[in-house]
DNA sequence: CATGAATGAGAGTTCATTCAT
DNA sequence: GATGAATGAACTCTCATTCAT
């Protein structure tokens, strides 16, 4: 008899109780997501989810943390695939950011969406680290703008700029917000041709 | 002596109630905001309130609509300000969007950044109408094409990838979560600037 | 039909709040005081106590209140009795307050009995006015010391010094620490003696 | 290597849950003492301590008969510095109860301060044994009143009653409820002095 | 027009304790 | 000898809402 024959083994209830956490999360929305909701979910008392985590703060942070890892991983892969290219690097880079908020949405919603008031007690070291996903985008304007490919001032600004561009387009999708009649896959794929854009030399604007 | 002048006639209730919840709404946040706080607040009792309001919904809804109101007159505003150039017109959509944002915050967050479902409830009557502020965006880009200012295939598609980024940098802003050393100023004119590049004309990406 | 006809006129519950909590917290001990044992003793749901108390500390500060004012007006009456005679005034002193003490388990329980930390809490101008009530001991003391009857170097220490025996006997019989085989009036009787001789002239002590 | 080298030989668990308990008692107060607590202050699991203790009741009774065997043998220390002078010898058993108590306040707090409810389920037969410690004041009473130095009718009440002033003048000064202009070695001698003197003979209150 | 009274549901959290291992 | 897993009951407090007046 092993010790997962009665569905119980250690690390199993914290794997599930995270997992339905996210999955109420997309549910029922941020403002519905209860410790009690989650015990009943899995079928177990609230107070055993307090063996887990010291506070529903810390399931949230827990959560956080994995989607800023997650979300790390998928931009380190878009990046490799373009070690070299770097106008390909920041496309990859944009696609890469967009399907994991639509794949991930309730990573998406914790991770972006989180009220200031509950972000302040994120701890400062996981939220330094979660700076860093933004280096990978400002280091391939940066690169484009070496190569002449793009015209870039400061990467870090433009860097933000272009994560608040690919954050609305997100955004607008999960709340579903974006008009009905436009397809989800055209309205991405225009935002993203935007984006890319808007960092490309341009001819004087043609005088009159 | 006037009805108004103990101000107590009718409309003048709703009013502060409408205005109370808009800056509880900011200083405490949407998770904080009771009918109760409200209440209090204004120094009547609750159970007041529901002579205006038929529950806490049919209150928010109200404030999205006058949100919704205010924005699109900001926006008219703003393209009145340049009726026979489409590139600043739509220049001064963005500002003027980005503006409103950021000086209506209490508007702002439940107009865009309520979750789904209460936005579900919101009447489509007035969510139809609430549509009508892309038209002004999408005008200026059909206008700016026409002219050969800009490249767009579809105003409508263009529109909402706008306004995608838009809400993406009002969001940030809103929630504090941009880099601390990136100034907001600069932070907004990056973004508006990409946004207006976004739809220019390029040279065709020199083939290897 | 009379507002009070169905037992619920304003200030009753409020009252009934307060009594309920009292008779409670010496049935039940302090510990095992809860807003929904209160709630439930008097058939009404535990929210409706929060419209009668702002929070569990309040209600309790105001029943310290109540039985500071309460102790205040025994002591004043028992001190009225014997105005020219500091000696016959401080022996009633002593008495009221023993009496009140055990006529009175639950007022004197959350007034002297309360651990330090929820006394902290309890308002610091209520908690002067507290004081206050040693002031006749203190004035009784230093009475019998100008008429020669009473030996006292501070007064005020005095009266505290006096607080505290009676204080002891009171605990001890409320919690019922004393040897069964003695009879509390015995007890209290010869506390009392005690407390009164403490302050006597003495002749030297008999050298043997 | 002995087995108390690991620090886990048997009774010394037993006695590190004991101390444990001791100290959180006095730094948290009786009503945040949990067994939980305990646990972790020792860096076992809460389930150990059951090993050693029924029920919390249990671990509480220990620690109630450990402070009693305790103060009995403080007492039984200064009754033995005067074996022939029963007035020096009352004297020394007061200040060594005082001194006891404010020295071990997380006894005192549980021997004395806990409520009735608690007290009833203490086993008879430690509680008997509990109150022998009265009578090492009642014997120098006797032996005082026997020589003529104290006029006392009862030597049982009478220790009982000094037991009373003594645990009124400990309980107030542990709970900080003396006036903190008062010093507290004074308030100490000062309820001694009285004490001791509350035995005296007294010449007859002169008649008008 | 406005309110006071009242509530059921639910929030996060802590507790002493049990049981199988 | 010691533990990890788990729980039911309890805690204070807040919420949107209803109803009679």
């Amino acid at each position: 008899m092993t010790a997962s024959s009665n569905g119980s083994d250690p690390e199993n209830l914290r794997r599930r109780i995270l997992d339905t956490a996210r999955h109420l999360l997309v549910q029922e929305g941020y403002q519905n997501l209860s410790m009690r909701r989650i015990a009943d979910a899995i079928g177990y008392s609230a107070t055993s989810i307090y063996l887990y985590f010291d506070s529903k703060d810390a399931l949230l942070h827990t959560l956080i943390h994995e989607g800023m890892m997650r979300l790390h991983d998928r931009l380190e892969a878009a990046a490799a695939q373009h070690p070299d290219r770097p106008e390909a690097r920041l496309q990859a880079l944009c696609r890469a950011f967009v399907q994991f908020g639509l794949h991930n949405p309730e990573y998406y919603e914790i991770m972006f969406q989180l009220r200031p008031e509950r972000m302040e007690r994120y701890p400062p070291d996981k939220y330094r680290q979660a700076r860093k996903n933004l280096d990978a985008f400002a280091a391939a304007l940066k690169a484009g703008a070496a190569e002449g490919a793009f015209v870039v001032t400061d990467p870090r600004v433009a860097a933000s700029t272009v994560w608040a561009s690919l954050h609305g387009t997100v955004s607008l999708l999960l709340a579903d917000r974006v008009d009905a009649r436009i397809a989800p896959d055209t309205f991405i794929d225009t935002a993203i041709r935007q984006v890319m854009q808007g960092f490309r030399h341009t001819p004087a604007p043609s005088a009159p």
